[in-house]
DNA sequence: CGCCTTTGACCGGCGC
DNA sequence: GCGCCGGTCAAAGGCG
């Protein structure tokens, strides 16, 4: 358990975002803090990049769509102190692995069976001492072939491996 | 030797 | 009040 609270206010913020490794070929932001039950299949349309600047680290990364959805109350400014303050990111992302490396360690700490979704969901963590960022991946019900990785909170360090 | 993976059980919240 | 669901932790084992 860890009830510290680190996070150090020099740390810089949603900053991560643009040093993202990754080039995504499209960016969807909800005002909600979900999204619909069903997410139409238009979600998936077209829009088939292939990134080959990533492609040297992982072998896994040829050819892939990704989609990038981000949730997050940074309008409100106030509500800083909330305990709900975690940037919420969902990515959507053809492969046929689950594994795909973002460039961080993650230790997996769960599976579990969603009933919405006939696959399992497998939950990862930061293996970084201090980063409590959390990442939740399951493929896509409608579409086994594509995977959703949903991250939750901002690392702590700006070294990735 | 250290770290990560796996499965089960437990817990909290919400709905009915 | 109970049931359901999703989420997390824990212990053991396996692998590098």
């Amino acid at each position: 358990m860890t009830d510290k609270n680190p996070r150090p206010p020099d740390s810089p913020d949603d900053d991560f975002t643009n040093q993202w490794p990754l080039e995504l070929s499209e960016y969807l932001n909800f005002d909600d803090d979900q999204w619909p039950d069903d997410y139409p299949e238009s979600f998936v349309s077209g829009h088939v990049f292939s990134h080959n600047n990533q492609a040297n680290e992982v072998g896994n990364f040829g050819g892939s769509s990704t989609h990038f959805e981000e949730s997050s109350s940074r309008d409100v400014g106030n509500e800083r102190e909330k305990k709900e303050v975690r940037d919420r990111v969902a990515f959507k992302t053809k492969s046929e692995v689950e594994i795909l490396d973002d460039g961080f360690k993650w230790r997996k700490y769960g599976k579990k069976m969603v009933k919405n979704s006939p696959n399992p969901r497998n939950y990862y963590r930061c293996s970084v001492d201090g980063c409590q960022v959390k990442k939740r991946v399951e493929r896509d019900k409608d579409d086994p072939r594509y995977v959703i990785t949903t991250y939750e909170g901002i690392h702590n360090h700006q070294s990735y491996i």
